[in-house]
DNA sequence: TTTTGAGTTGTTCGA
DNA sequence: GTCGAACAACTCAAA
């Protein structure tokens, strides 16, 4: 007699449904996290999430040893690996969170697998199931105001639960992998020291983040959120990412004017998970596929390169773009900016885009970040028309009017008055003389003329439209 | 049943 | 300098 608990994406022992209802049982049981690089579907995880994986892991390793029980570590792929433990351990019942997409697909035949031994399954990590938000026609919705009124209109999301008391005991005798055989962080080179500063990974970390937001910056969340020089965000997006804080804590924690905002936010990530779950192959193909035939340019080396390390020349693109290489995050609204920059200026693939995200970001999920993308590219559902291109001058000026971003992380402009730290081309030589800039040495001057790209890539939209009137005659 | 209006995140142009 | 209109196409719900 024992219990088998499979922890995913939900690497907390608080408000952690399967985790709980084994733990109201008395028999043995063993907890146990699979790396699968494997399952076909399953994107493996990125650089900066491995870094995040590695001590998310072992922090829940040791809050479980804490309370006298382990967690085993196994690698493969997860139709093998999960039936097999469970054999050997003697495991009548198996308890699992609620995955979706792909997750779910991975899911389901692990379950045909386990043959006769019973699986209870929870909703962890989202606030509503996907079966429970759909519109008249049974369908998932398309539009995100729809989608969150009739989230409204049904039950609120359950309380928070507190960590159990106590664990059951465990089950002996079950090998497991060291953390780090899994070789997750990097060596050479270590590139992960300013991300170390930036970051604590783990149930403990996500809980001080939340109660700093509450304490300092929940209030001004409205107003400031986008900002990125003001850091008014939560930053709680790697914790819930890897499920170290629950959307229902932090659904809970917030009150007040800015409460309503920051529930609303939580609902984008729940309108990006259900589009995954109608559509799991959203990191590789266009939701509307009315846009495969989009003319994307191929890109030159030296411009992705440039975008990549946040050397375009455009002030606010490189701040975010260096941000995220430094930090592993950038602020969400940089991050349209970097995206609609890559996309339409550049008229590169989001794909090419996202990739890179899903590398450097340590909060890259397999929602989210395909689905924003494709957002900002105007790939996929269709709140954002195709012709609103986001000018990064202007951007700048309207969301960091000081510079404050910029200066933090694009230095060798920061000497530059807010006039022309949007746009050092236009400053007089005088002015850049005395801050110290020289244009094409100390900085890049600007890889595009905005307005020549805004026009390029308003025209490649256009003979979409074309392309599918002509089929329709 | 049909019509109408609104819809996360914008920019440009011309009056 | 400010302001309103125009820039597609489609989803969804209210009238």
């Amino acid at each position: 007699m024992a219990n088998l608990v499979w922890l995913r994406d939900d690497l907390r022992l608080a408000d952690n449904p399967a985790l709980a209802a084994a733990s109201a049982r008395a028999e043995p049981t063993c907890f146990v996290y699979v790396l699968d690089e494997e399952s076909p579907g399953l994107r493996p995880f990125g650089a900066a999430q491995r870094w995040w994986l590695h001590y998310a892991v072992a922090g829940l390793a040791a809050d479980l040893s804490r309370k006298g029980q382990r967690l085993v570590l196994r690698r493969g792929a997860a139709a093998k690996v999960i039936p097999t433990l469970a054999a050997a351990i003697g495991a009548d019942r198996v308890f699992w969170n609620r995955r979706y997409g792909h997750g779910a697909i991975v899911d389901e035949k692990v379950r045909l697998a386990l043959r006769r031994r019973p699986v209870e399954t929870f909703s962890a990590n989202l606030l509503f199931e996907p079966s429970a938000i759909q519109n008249d026609e049974g369908k998932p919705f398309r539009a995100f105001s729809a989608f969150w009124r009739r989230a409204a209109s049904g039950p609120a999301p359950r309380q928070p639960r507190p960590s159990p008391r106590r664990l059951p005991p465990p089950v002996q005798d079950v090998s497991g992998d060291q953390i780090e055989d899994w070789r997750l962080i990097p060596t050479a080179p270590d590139w992960s020291g300013r991300i170390r500063g930036t970051w604590q990974p783990g149930e403990r970390g996500a809980r001080k983040r939340l109660a700093a937001f509450i304490a300092a910056s929940a209030s001004r969340y409205a107003t400031e959120r986008d900002r990125p020089g003001s850091f008014a965000t939560s930053m709680l997006s790697p914790h819930l990412r890897f499920g170290e804080i629950s959307p229902h804590q932090l659904w809970h924690a917030v009150e007040g004017a800015a409460a309503g905002k920051i529930r609303s936010e939580l609902g984008w990530r729940e309108f990006a998970w259900h589009t995954l779950d109608a559509f799991p192959d959203m990191a590789k193909r266009n939701i509307n596929q009315a846009f495969d035939a989009l003319p994307w340019e191929e890109p030159y080396e030296d411009d992705m390169w440039a975008w990549r390390r946040g050397r375009t020349g455009f002030p606010i693109v490189d701040a975010g773009m260096r941000q995220l290489w430094q930090t592993g995050w950038m602020h969400n609204r940089v991050r349209m900016i970097a995206a609609s920059f890559l996309t339409k200026d550049l008229l590169v693939d989001w794909r090419l885009g996202e990739a890179w995200f899903w590398d450097t970001l340590v909060d890259a999920d397999p929602a989210n970040n395909p689905f924003n993308w494709q957002w900002v590219a105007g790939t996929g559902l269709h709140a954002q028309p195709f012709f609103r291109i986001f000018n990064p001058v202007l951007q700048g000026e309207r969301f960091d009017p000081d510079g404050a971003y910029v200066r933090t992380y694009v230095p060798e402009l920061a000497a530059l008055p807010a006039k022309y730290i949007h746009k050092p081309w236009a400053a007089p030589e005088h002015v850049l003389t005395r801050a110290g800039v020289r244009l094409g040495e100390t900085y890049p001057l600007p890889l595009a003329d905005h307005s020549a790209a805004r026009a390029r890539a308003l025209n490649a939209f256009l003979q979409i439209r074309q392309k599918r009137n002509a089929q329709t005659l």
